[in-house]
DNA sequence: TAGGATCCAGCTTTGGATCCTT
DNA sequence: AAGGATCCAAAGCTGGATCCTA
C-alpha cells in the first residue's frame, strides 16, 4: 500500500508530461473517499448523483487548471483530461461530453481548427469503478488517436457541422455521427437564438455539445486494438 | 409492370445458376399475396404469425426441393436458399437459423465437413419487406463468404464444437460466437439423451441450431463493402 | 425430428433532459 | 455561459422459447 499524496489542496499544474503520468498512477485504484478527503469537499457524498463533480476532484487532485475558459486542462501539456465511469467490467455506461458548440459558428468551423479536435488530440482517460465496493480510480490511460480513428471523427464532425451549414439543424439528432454525436447541453429549455431561417425569423434552438459515444469509449478502453481502426 | 410467373403450382428445380438467378429475379418486388395465390396455400394470412410458412412459399416459387434430408436446397447448384424478413429500411431484426447441430457429435465436428460451411458456401437471400405495405419480396441477393467472413465463421464454430467438446455445453449459451451462435431449436421442453456425464449419467439437454446473428446479416445486407472483412 | 423460421420478455442501449460549480 | 458530467424513460436488441409442415 502506497502513502496518501502529501497534498492537501489542489495542486500546482504539473509541469511535465512525466510529472502528470507519476501523479496519475499515484490515484490508481484509490476510493474516491480518500481524494474526498485529501483534495476537498464537493459535497459529502462520494457516490451517484454528483455529476461533474468528480470530475472536478480529480482536476483537483492532478493539478488541471480548472474551471478555466479556453482548455485543454493541462495547457502547456497539450493533455485534455477525462473522468469516466466505468461499471465493474471496467465497461462505460455512458457518453462523454467533449465541447459546446455553437450553432452559428458551423458555417466557418474547419475540423483542423476546432475545439473537437485540439481536446481530443491528446486524452488523459482516469476511470472511475462503480462495481458495488467502494467507488475507486482504475487504470489511468493516455491516448492519441490513430490517424485511422483521427480520420473517422473529422467524418463526424464535417457531417455534423455540414448539415447545420446547410440549414438543415433540424435534421441533426444524437443518432448521426460513428462516434461523436452533437446532443443538447444545459437545461433544454433554455434557448437561444443564433440565426434567421428562410422567412426571415429568428432561429431558436437549445444549446449543444459534442458528445463522445459510449460504444466508442467502450471500445477504446477495452479493446483498442481492435475494431477500432477497421470499424 | 411484370405478367406473373406462368406456373401455378411449385415448379421444378432450375437447372442453371442463371435460370435460378432469372426466377430469383421475376420474384423481385412481387406482393407474398401475388406468390401465394400462384404457388399454394399455406395458410390464408400472409402476414405474420407464418412462421416457417414463407419460407416454404419461396422453395416453391424458385422450385427449391423443399422438406428434403440432407440439404442444400438446390443441390445440383450447391446454393442454400434463405428467405429473410426485413423492415422499411431493408434490415434484418431477426437472427437466422442455418442448421441443427447434434451435440453428441461435436467430438467429431470438423468445420471443413460441417453441414454450416456446405450451407453457407454459396446463399441466395430473398428479404421479405415488412414496412406496413403489403409485404413483399426484396432484391434477391447471391453471397459467397469472403476468405476472411469465412475465416470469422470457423473461427465461431470452432469455438463453440470445441466448449462442446472439452464437455463445456453448459458454457454455452447463444452469447458465444461473433457472428455464428448456438441456440435451442425446437420446442425447448424437449430434451434428448446425448451423451453421459463424468458421473455416468446420462447428459440431457434440448437439441440446438446454429443461427447467424441478426448484427451479421444486418452488416451483410445493408453495407457489404465494410465492416466485415475488418471487425 | 429436421427444416422452414418467428415470438417476446427482459435486458441493454441511448437520445434527450437535467444538475452543479466557476 | 462554459465546464464538469449523470439521469432516465423509451426504443432497440437478443437469448431462449415456440410454432408449423413434411
Amino acid at each position: 500500500v502506497r502513502s496518501a499524496p502529501e497534498v492537501a489542496a489542489a495542486r500546482p499544474p504539473p509541469q511535465s508530461l512525466s510529472e502528470l503520468r507519476a501523479r496519475a498512477a499515484d490515484l490508481s485504484s484509490r476510493p474516491l473517499r480518500e481524494l474526498q478527503e485529501l483534495f476537498g469537499s464537493l459535497g459529502q457524498d462520494p457516490m451517484r448523483h454528483r455529476k461533474g463533480k468528480t470530475g472536478q476532484l480529480i482536476e483537483r487532485a492532478l493539478g488541471a487548471t480548472a474551471g478555466w475558459r479556453s482548455r485543454p486542462d493541462f495547457p502547456s501539456l497539450g493533455v485534455e483530461l477525462k473522468t469516466i465511469p466505468v461499471d465493474a467490467q471496467g465497461r462505460p455506461r455512458e457518453s462523454t461530453f467533449v465541447t459546446h458548440f455553437a450553432l452559428a459558428d458551423a458555417e466557418q468551423a474547419i475540423w483542423h481548427d476546432s475545439a473537437v479536435r485540439a481536446k481530443l488530440a491528446h486524452v488523459l482517460w482516469i476511470p472511475i469503478v462503480y462495481d458495488g465496493s467502494e467507488p475507486h480510480v482504475g487504470r489511468p490511460w493516455f491516448w492519441i488517436p490513430t490517424p485511422q480513428q483521427a480520420a473517422v471523427l473529422e467524418a463526424d464532425f464535417d457531417e455534423l457541422v455540414g448539415l447545420i451549414a446547410i440549414g438543415k439543424a433540424e435534421c441533426v439528432d444524437a443518432r448521426v455521427g460513428r462516434w461523436l454525436q452533437l446532443r443538447p447541453k444545459a437545461a433544454s429549455s433554455r434557448v437561444r437564438t443564433w440565426g434567421y431561417d428562410a422567412d426571415g425569423a429568428p432561429t431558436r434552438l437549445p444549446p449543444r455539445g459534442f458528445y463522445l459515444r459510449a460504444r466508442f469509449t467502450r471500445a477504446l478502453l477495452q479493446d483498442p486494438t481492435t475494431l477500432l481502426d477497421a470499424g
